[in-house]
DNA sequence: CCCGATACTTTTTTT
DNA sequence: AAGTATCGGG
């Protein structure tokens, strides 16, 4: 048969890429330049040309949107479903091979999987139960050095306190946490992979069987993985597989999380490591790229990779200095009027920011002029809490000894059952060696506690046990759609005031529909690994914890942080707040590691851009409820002038260290206009023009508008007509 | 148990 | 500024 169409399509790089034989391969990909295709190419190469079978495929990412994409890109390559391919995250191959072999592993079959709240909350217990001051070793910070160790595959007993207090008490929390998670059937994310780690490690057998099974590993995003995550992918490498590292240093942003950026370094230096630069761009035009190129030429330890493309030149980079954040937002709105004036869709455009809570003005911008926008980030949907509630519900019907579960859902919606019923039942637990539910049937049935706390108590756990024996009767949607509605978690929302109760119960029903279509897509599947469908759905979701925002519109402004940016592309992109302290943000500018990790991410902003890049920074902000003033990033300065054209130049009255931006003056284009001319804009309609500032040609104009109230606007963007 | 007052913090986020 | 955590009173 022929396969050459698989290379079909593909530059020369590309090609070697795709079908180097090397047994270690790495894959430098810049921005833009087709990484997700070599990957995805590589992958059906190795199964159409040299007949590898699907299951010897190993493909290893950290988000399960990138494995579904890349599973899905390979199958229409292929055209034919792959479903026995292990292609995943981290996490949910290390759960698969957990669930697989859970004796060898020494853990229960029904293992539940904790995100890093229930972790927290654990630990809280933990540090209280042991009664170690709180304000010396808060929960956070506690967990925060547990999941570095792990992170680190290092076991209590490997910790060397050296007389250090400090350490020894976190060590001693540490093994407390450990036994508990033990005890109580429980893994958090850090977990999982360390203890799939050692299994493959210890066990010469499963050893044995995964080295003979995956020929062919690959992994994406390498420049993201921490040092557990290197040792776990060396352990599935036996002498006969071949691994595929592909990543760019120079998108290394998640170092703050235990991101290894070293690891690309020394598998690049491995003997019989074949290195290929992916270095042509496909996405951005010449002047972006230039910019890009040279922002992050200022960093130093980088493998080293030039990104061009036969792309033109296209527009210069725009850089707009707003007076104020409010202004910022004026234009941000400006822009995106144009472009859609120009014919562009809102969902072309995307704003980008360094924290959060920079996209308040700009929403309440773009709010009042009535343009659509999303936010990514911020709450998950299977992190609300009314998720949540319904979930541990779930969790304790399907294992009553699930304490955690017990703990929450015993006290909400609230039943007569407060913290001091719920300390005693603790204690009971404690002295008995029962789990919460077994230790409240104790209590029933031996009439320890009395009047309303027992009543309160009776009616839970029945309630609990009734729920279990349906849990095999129903249909999964209406096994959850009965708990919703008898657990009084719906009339509890229903009293809530204003709209947040509405919202919460409409997630709740999404609940239902989610479980409906989760027995829809793997009614094929084998499920043998779990006891029910609800506890198959149960593992996927701690696992998925599914997307930000449903889509509500689907032509909108994107509006997202610089991280949550990586990997996607916009036609127009604007990266907003390009001041000092806020990015580079204040608290990385003192490291040379963290300052160097503040320009790789804004060589990530600038590389989102596919024609239209703008930067725009405030002389003034409010920030944490005070006024500051601070200079232009350094970020600004580092793209050189000639790709540049400022917007408005104005001396900056905090232009200090890094010296003013404001250069190539002849350069700026205004239109003519007099007080008092009668003007029309496209979206806030006809006005006057109260004043204009600059000298001699002026840059910006303010004007009233009949509807909207006054305003500034930039005369070379208002896209004023004169009437 | 719910509420309001008060103190405190404030970068980025996936699993 | 604004959100969150904690505590004490009703």
């Amino acid at each position: 048969m022929d396969v050459s169409y698989i290379l079909d399509d593909l530059n020369d790089a590309q090609r070697q890429a795709v079908t180097a034989e090397s047994q270690r391969l790495l894959v430098l990909a810049g921005a833009g330049s087709g990484k997700t295709k070599v990957l995805v190419h590589r992958i059906a190469w190795m199964i159409k040309a040299l007949n590898s079978s699907t299951h010897s495929v190993l493909a290893v990412t950290f988000t399960n949107k990138a494995a579904n994409e890349m599973t899905s890109r390979i199958e229409q390559i292929l055209s034919q479903p792959i479903p026995e391919i292990w292609c995943g995250t981290f996490h949910s191959i290390s759960n698969r091979i957990l669930r697989r072999h859970h004796v060898q592993a020494d853990l229960e079959k029904d293992f539940s999987i904790l995100d890093s709240d229930d972790q927290l909350r654990i630990i809280k217990r933990i540090v209280k139960r042991l009664e170690i001051d709180e304000d010396q070793w808060p929960a956070d910070k506690v967990r925060w050095q547990i999941n570095k160790w792990k992170d680190d595959g290092l076991r209590p007993n490997k910790i060397e306190d050296k007389g250090d207090f400090n350490i020894e008490i976190l060590k001693k929390i540490y093994i407390d946490y450990e036994n508990y998670m033990r005890s109580e059937n429980l893994l958090d994310f850090a977990e999982l992979i360390l203890k799939s780690y050692e299994l493959i490690r210890d066990n010469q057998d499963l050893r044995n069987l995964y080295h003979k099974k995956f020929k062919n590993i690959l992994i994406d995003e390498f420049q993201d993985t921490n040092s557990i995550q290197f040792s776990w992918i060396k352990n599935f490498t036996g002498d006969g597989s071949n691994i595929t590292a592909v990543g760019d240093d120079d998108q290394s942003i998640y170092g703050w999380r235990g991101a290894k950026i070293e690891n690309i370094n020394s598998f690049s230096k491995e003997k019989r490591t074949q290195i290929i630069r992916l270095e042509q761009n496909y996405r951005s035009t010449g002047n972006i790229l230039n910019a890009a190129n040279a922002v992050i030429g200022k960093n130093s330890n980088r493998l080293g990779k030039k990104l061009w493309t036969a792309d033109s030149k296209g527009d210069p980079i725009h850089v707009f200095e707003a007076y104020s954040e409010q202004e910022e937002a004026n234009f941000i709105v400006d822009t995106v009027v144009r472009a859609t004036e120009d014919g562009d869709y809102y969902k072309d455009t995307a704003v980008l920011y360094r924290s959060n809570a920079q996209s308040r003005v700009i929403e309440e911008f773009l709010l009042r002029q009535n343009i659509p926008y999303i936010i990514y980030g911020g709450v998950r949907f299977y992190e609300r809490l009314e998720i949540k509630n319904v979930i541990s519900y779930l969790r304790l019907v399907i294992n009553n000894n699930d304490n955690n579960a017990l703990e929450r859902a015993i006290s909400v919606p609230t039943r007569g059952i407060g913290q001091k019923t719920l300390a005693e039942l603790r204690r009971i637990a404690d002295e008995s060696g029962l789990s919460l539910f077994s230790a409240a049937k104790k209590v029933i049935e031996e009439k320890i506690f009395k009047g309303k706390g027992l009543n309160s108590l009776t009616s839970f756990i029945n309630f609990i046990e009734d729920c279990s024996e349906k849990l095999y009767e129903l249909p999964a949607h209406e096994f959850v759609e009965m708990i919703i509605n008898q657990s009084g978690l719906i009339d509890h929302h229903m009293k809530e005031k204003g709209e947040k109760g509405k919202i919460r119960i409409e997630n709740i029903n999404e609940l239902i529909s989610a479980v409906k279509s989760f027995a829809i897509i793997h009614k094929n599947d084998d499920l043998s690994e779990f006891d029910s469908l609800i506890a198959a759905f149960l593992s996927s979701v701690s696992l998925d914890m599914g997307e930000t925002q449903a889509n509500k519109t689907d032509d909108a402004v994107q509006l997202m942080t610089l991280h949550s940016a990586k990997g996607l592309e916009f036609k127009t992109v604007l990266i907003v707040g390009m001041e000092e302290s806020l990015f580079p943000h204040a608290r990385s500018v003192e490291s040379i590691n963290e300052l160097e990790e503040e320009r790789r991410l804004c060589y990530v902003g600038i590389t989102r851009a596919r024609k239209k890049l703008f930067l725009t920074y405030t002389e003034y902000r409010r920030l944490y409820g005070r006024d500051s003033y601070n200079p232009p990033s350094r970020f600004i300065t580092e793209i050189p002038d000639d790709h540049i054209e400022f917007i408005r130049p104005k001396q900056s009255f905090s232009s200090g260290y890094y010296g003013t931006v404001a250069k190539n003056k002849d350069k700026i284009q205004t239109l003519e206009y007099a007080l008092g001319d009668n003007v029309v804009h496209s979206t806030f309609g006809e006005g006057v023009v109260l004043n204009i500032e600059g000298d001699g040609d002026s840059s910006r104009i303010q004007v009233s508008f009949h509807e909207v109230g006054t305003k500034w606007l930039v005369s070379a963007y208002a896209n004023l007509k004169r009437i």
